[in-house]
DNA sequence: GTCTATAAAGGGATAGAC
DNA sequence: GTCTATCCCTTTATAGAC
């Protein structure tokens, strides 16, 4: 369970590499197709070693997403983004999760939980729990908070946190999952910010002139 | 290529066997933790006259995937669609389109494609443009319609096609593909219902007088 | 704990008879 | 075209020396 401590000192750095390529190898390739072989390659280390610290390939794959299903948030966070007014807060939420769910990472993250998602179910359940669903909730207390404040009428706020993150998933995210380029930079940010206007126009008391 | 043909009389009918278990597999577990021996098994055959057909793994689960991506979109329109109302239409386009999404079938798919994603990138193309793609290319030209009629003002149909869909998604997409379980009817209902006056709140010419 | 070497099992693909 | 039986390689997992 917690031993995920074993003296961060000096050496016992094997662990870590271990674990380290594991989620090279897991993310890249998907589970079945990543063997065992290949991970104590990339590690640096023997198969026996690798055996010697997770009992079977299940669990050093259970190991490497139980590590990395908490590291979501922290990415769309961040202590710079409280100095912002409310629609500034929006802007730049809007602007790090078009980039954070078109990410690289995040897709094989996302492809992997899925694919292994009927196998392992409790899996499942850990990584929306702390990405997708842990991101809905804070963004849901901010939205609470502007509503408050009077600057936006918020009735429920976890549905409107899903509209947001909905439209800025766009069909990119289907794209991306699928395979298909991510759009430029530029696009990205166009993106966010008319999602962010289009939120406004549904969640501000006074409606835009528009 | 095309030979898919092979007289389609009486018998022969054990090709399409083995492409129905494949389906059955593949979506179940992936292409990675179905081995042919099952697939043979389930088509009642042995695993020679699988390879007699199909000459590997990869063939047969590209032969697989080719025939289920163009399955999606007629399960979204259908004859009796056309006689409604556009607001209708909407409303009908709805309600079909969050039980496609959360349907086993539709979820297993969109997994084993996203899965396969990396490996077989063409993969990824077809199901998109045969599946999303379709629907959104449809769906646009229906917002086009009501567009040149007046009853909605959709200056990019696209685009507005996009936040439809993004908006019937929500999260329970999401929570799908991760296993998590589906809302129940009822719930996919009140939600199909909600983002059809949200979509008509932003895109109606006169805004609604809530 | 870590290595080399190997056991044991599974699965992709084929040979040869019918 | 279809079957049975088999080849052969990969992969998981472990034994035993250090």
């Amino acid at each position: 369970m917690t031993d995920t401590l074993t003296v961060p000192g000096s050496r016992a750095a094997k662990p870590q590499q271990i674990l380290d390529a594991a989620r090279q190898l897991f993310l890249k390739d998907g589970f079945g197709a990543t063997s065992m072989d290949a991970i104590a390659k990339t590690a640096g280390v023997s198969k026996a070693t690798v055996y010697a610290r997770f009992s079977s390939k299940e669990e050093l794959f259970a190991a490497m997403m139980n590590a990395e299903c908490g590291r979501t948030w922290p990415e769309l966070s961040g202590s710079e983004l409280y100095n912002l007014d409310p629609v500034g807060k929006l802007r730049e939420v809007a602007a790090r999760y078009v980039r954070f769910i078109t990410s690289p990472y995040t897709v094989s993250l996302l492809r992997v939980v899925a694919a292994e998602a009927t196998r392992t179910p409790e899996l499942g359940r850990i990584f929306y729990e702390n990405a997708p669903g842990l991101g809905r909730r804070r963004f849901a207390e901010l939205l609470q908070a502007a509503d408050a404040k009077g600057i936006l009428r918020v009735s429920d706020p976890l549905r409107a946190a899903d509209h947001f993150f909905s439209l800025l998933r766009s069909d990119m995210h289907i794209r991306c999952l699928v395979g298909l380029p991510a759009p430029a930079e530029g696009e990205l940010d166009d993106h966010a910010r008319e999602v962010v206007e289009m939120f406004l126009r549904l969640y501000q008391p006074a409606p835009a002139s528009a």
